[in-house]
DNA sequence: AATGAATGAGCGTTCATTCAT
DNA sequence: TATGAATGAACGCTCATTCAT
């Protein structure tokens, strides 16, 4: 809707009212990805989200043509958000970091992502089961390309030798990307920080829990 | 409501009525269960239940008092079903079992309970997160039974030496659970068997997947 | 919906309920042809049908799948009643009438359905060029049918000799219903009786309006 | 609105403002009547004329107080054009015509800006029935008018004997208006010209279709 | 033990309308 | 001269719930 319209103005001088259009549109999406995450998809309601964003319930239609496009844009700026951190941190890294490394800056920037910074990407984990497999169904791509970067990582792991060559890497990575988004469920702030959690995990799955490894 | 009535009768010879009574209540929440876990519980209306039990809307009311309260006893019966599972399963080994061995069988427990054999507990593991805190909290009690029971096994396995005496055990069984429960968003029984499954988790987190291992 | 649930019970002996389900659904239906014909299919709403029918807005979904399925029901009891009337009035005749004489009592009967007895065959004629193109094309056959009845009708005047030879049947068809149902828009009962109008519309069709006419 | 301020500016010399202005408000006027005459009154948006006139819905309210003010201009239009088409057609004949000869002069000119030129009649004719009492009463003197120069031409004609001196008039105009109106809702192009329906109107009015006439 | 009828609040959505720019 | 943004009332419709039978 509105959004091509912005987007065929000008770049370097938006009016006035493009901008003030774009910041009303962003606090529509901001509240509908808080809500669906508090609450989910069905839970929440259109006038809920107008009240949180502050305007009018029919005003939600000048920007949006329906309740399942803001579940739409709301899924794939939460997966975008998740996939540009991550790829962010491990870019970030010197040139002599190792793959276990990347792994760990990886799983950090994940958790950050979903349990601290960004509440597209909380709502799109909270949420995507409970959606219909139409929105599911668009959303897949993204998900995919997202899995896809996490294999590379560990595939350069196991090719380095820092993961053993018989490791199933889809599993393991649905392993610990399985703990990592359940602990949307049980995570405490107060408890332990999210770096931390984000190593423990890493070591856990690196090292396991196993006692007999300290006789080596 | 009619529970109650059928808990006062003798329980040796219940009269046709009563039992006929229990069998409809039961297909209440079978289909209750489904519906929840298949598309969520505010997206399950009562004419959905009513119509997959093969009775009128209506006369759901004669057995429960509100659609909360269905939940309620659909997520009772859920962790009450993967925690008796467990318990069964871990029970039937001989004396001799190890304490990881022990786990496993609860991890193949927990697993076939949700991934195939009980609609309640995949229910209750897929919606506890989107309902109102108030079901949660009248849930919780039971979780927290079941954790305790978990807890028990990492324990043991930590006390014999199994798992390494520096292991954050309540966060280890975060990990593990979060993982398997995680597993009904993707599991596809045409690939693995849920029993293989279980294993390659418990291996995971017991031998991690380092590479480094092997030097030994 | 209800009505083949009631259809399927035993004819002879309905109950109580049945009867109220059905009269209630006439409710609905009498208040919706009403209300469609005084201020067109569009401008009438739900809220208002439920205040004519005297139950609740919502109940209205009880009886009807849509708005939609109401249009289509009055629109289909409104052609057949037109039609029942007619071909009533028309069989009621004795074997020594004239088909001039029952073209008369077709159309009294015609405008009689239309002007006094029959809100739903007032909306029909109202609203049926208003609504779309799909509600039309549901009402076409039993429209098409009625259609034939008149041209039967005509056909045998033709063959007897009452109407020249050389008319155009199909266009005088048109020419006289349209006269009278467009009489909808005009007409006033303080000033003329329905039946001498019908008289009167038949008399200009078949002897015309000309002076000439006298001078044979 | 602005139409005021138009009329008031010099009449030689509008402005090209002036001009625009107008262009546009004509394009307003376009779309709404050929919306109105295509879907009624209730069922065409504002949005939908905004659309078809290519400009923002918003704007209409700098030419328009309302959607019903665009109403009762588009009904004034479109009487005002069949009034003046059909005066014009009239005023054209030789003096020699025969009133019978108006009258189909008439009817042709009638028929044709109903059916193929003029949309402003084609919504006035198709919606009148369907709008607020209100809209009806402000379009009824125009009506009025028109009706009477019909009246007229019938007077004129009964008058000179064409017409029997017993015939109603009043009620002969409603027949032949009604069907020529009614038209409107079967009439395609295909099977017949415009003129030849007049002509055939018009015969079956004067001479009437009855068989005995070739008696004389 | 169960149903059919009805309710009423609230849902997602539409639409005529307003107003600052 | 015209627009983009926003409003708010009302729309068709759904749903958990009630209740007489």
């Amino acid at each position: 809707m509105i959004k091509d319209k912005i987007k065929t103005s000008k770049p370097q001088e938006k009016s006035q009212r493009a901008r003030k259009s774009e910041v009303t549109r962003k606090r529509i999406l901001d509240a509908s990805a808080e809500l669906f995450g508090e609450q989910g998809y069905f839970a929440t309601t259109l006038r809920q989200i107008a009240k949180r964003a502050k305007i009018d319930a029919g005003s939600i239609y000048y920007y949006f043509d329906s309740k399942d496009e803001i579940l739409d844009e709301v899924m794939e700026i939460g997966i975008r958000a998740v996939a540009d951190a991550v790829k962010e941190a491990v870019d970030a890294l010197p040139d002599t970091t190792t793959n276990r490394e990347k792994l760990e800056a990886a799983t950090k920037a994940h958790l950050n992502t979903l349990l601290k910074f960004n509440a597209y990407t909380s709502a799109n984990i909270a949420i995507f089961a409970q959606v219909s497999s139409e929105a599911q169904n668009r959303n897949r791509k993204l998900r995919q390309d997202y899995a896809a970067y996490w294999h590379e990582l560990f595939d350069a792991a196991q090719k380095s030798g820092e993961i053993s060559p018989t490791t199933d890497l889809s599993l393991v990575r649905l392993f610990l990307l399985g703990s990592i988004n359940w602990s949307m469920q049980w995570y405490d702030p107060k408890k332990k920080s999210i770096d931390e959690l984000a190593l423990s995990f890493c070591e856990m799955m690196f090292d396991g829990i196993s006692g007999a490894n300290t006789e080596c």
